[in-house]
DNA sequence: TCGGTCTCCGACTAATTCAGTCGGATATAC
DNA sequence: GTATATCCGACTGAATTAGTCGGAGACCGA
């Protein structure tokens, strides 16, 4: 459904914390996920893989915990989603480069779907986490589509005449 | 992933197989899942799924199958996804309208996460089958990254500096 | 009118992915 | 040395997705 994973939320939710701490400020994993009502375990995992991927950095032993490893606004959506996501890919096809769909010779629709995937790609990398609290006082550099704040997903895109859940 | 799934990319191979089609003409469920090695079950079900949000249209009997229902230009892929996939939502979050993360009363990315599901939703919803069909021959619209028609996925985001896969 | 071919539809099972848990290792401040 | 922190892999259960099965109704041609 196009959508991110729980855990991509909850990295992007703890992210957005450490991004508002004072300068070498740390928090832990688990004052994290109190915070936010997550599972330590899960949450502690999650800040794992944005520390291998040097989004954050961890300090170790007691008063330790994670802090961004770098400025927020050098830290993109797209990076942060492919850490804990791994390599993201729009279709099946693309996920390998296409050796186990030879079935489909025929595909005509790859190439197509590759820009597209693209250039999703490129709007991800182009928003940064600094950006993501700027938001929070109404002023967003992304919008356009200005129904979308809205809570009710259903009437976001009108084109969609006729939905059937599964 | 932020991908698709197996049933949309069928879908939408089996509609960009109906684009091809002459006036009058139609192809059975049976015909295009041989073309394009789909298990004929499934793509029929998916078929069901265009039929119904009026996508294709059906015609039942011998010699009978699907066509379009209206000219590819009109038909956008947002459309396509929503009518196989139900209602995406870019979120956890964006599914209800919220009542069920009341947890995280201080979700703070809830917006900014909303504004970037709405500018995705409207560039599928810019990008008909027509124009899925004419990067056949290399001219597309919405090509932003040249890169992006590259096989390897690992490298059509430089940005990912480190990946891991779960 | 009868049989074959088609769409149509829902319910079912299997396979895969995702969320969350557990156990144990290492680092560090007190 | 001990308590608290990150770290890491392996495991389980839940949820989603892929694919299957069986049967009903529509239509064309003989």
């Amino acid at each position: 459904m196009l959508s991110l994973s729980k855990k991509t939320d909850y990295g992007l939710l703890a992210l957005s914390h450490l991004t508002k701490l004072k300068e070498g400020e740390a928090a832990s994993a688990r004052e994290l996920a109190i915070e936010f009502a997550i599972p330590t375990e899960l949450l502690a995992k999650i800040m794992q893989r944005l520390a291998r991927a040097d989004i954050v950095r961890s300090i170790s032993g007691p008063s330790g915990g994670y802090r961004l490893s770098r400025p927020a606004k050098e830290i993109s959506i797209a990076s942060v989603i492919s850490a804990i996501e791994g390599t993201p890919a729009f279709t099946q096809c693309t996920k390998s480069d296409g050796t186990d769909c030879d079935q489909l010779t025929r595909c005509t629709i790859r190439k197509p779907l590759a820009h597209i995937h693209a250039k999703i790609l490129q709007m991800l990398s182009l928003i940064t986490l600094a950006e993501f609290d700027e938001s929070d006082s109404t002023t967003y550099p992304v919008v356009l589509m200005s129904q979308a704040a809205k809570p009710r997903t259903t009437t976001v895109m009108p084109l969609y005449g006729h939905k059937n859940e599964d």
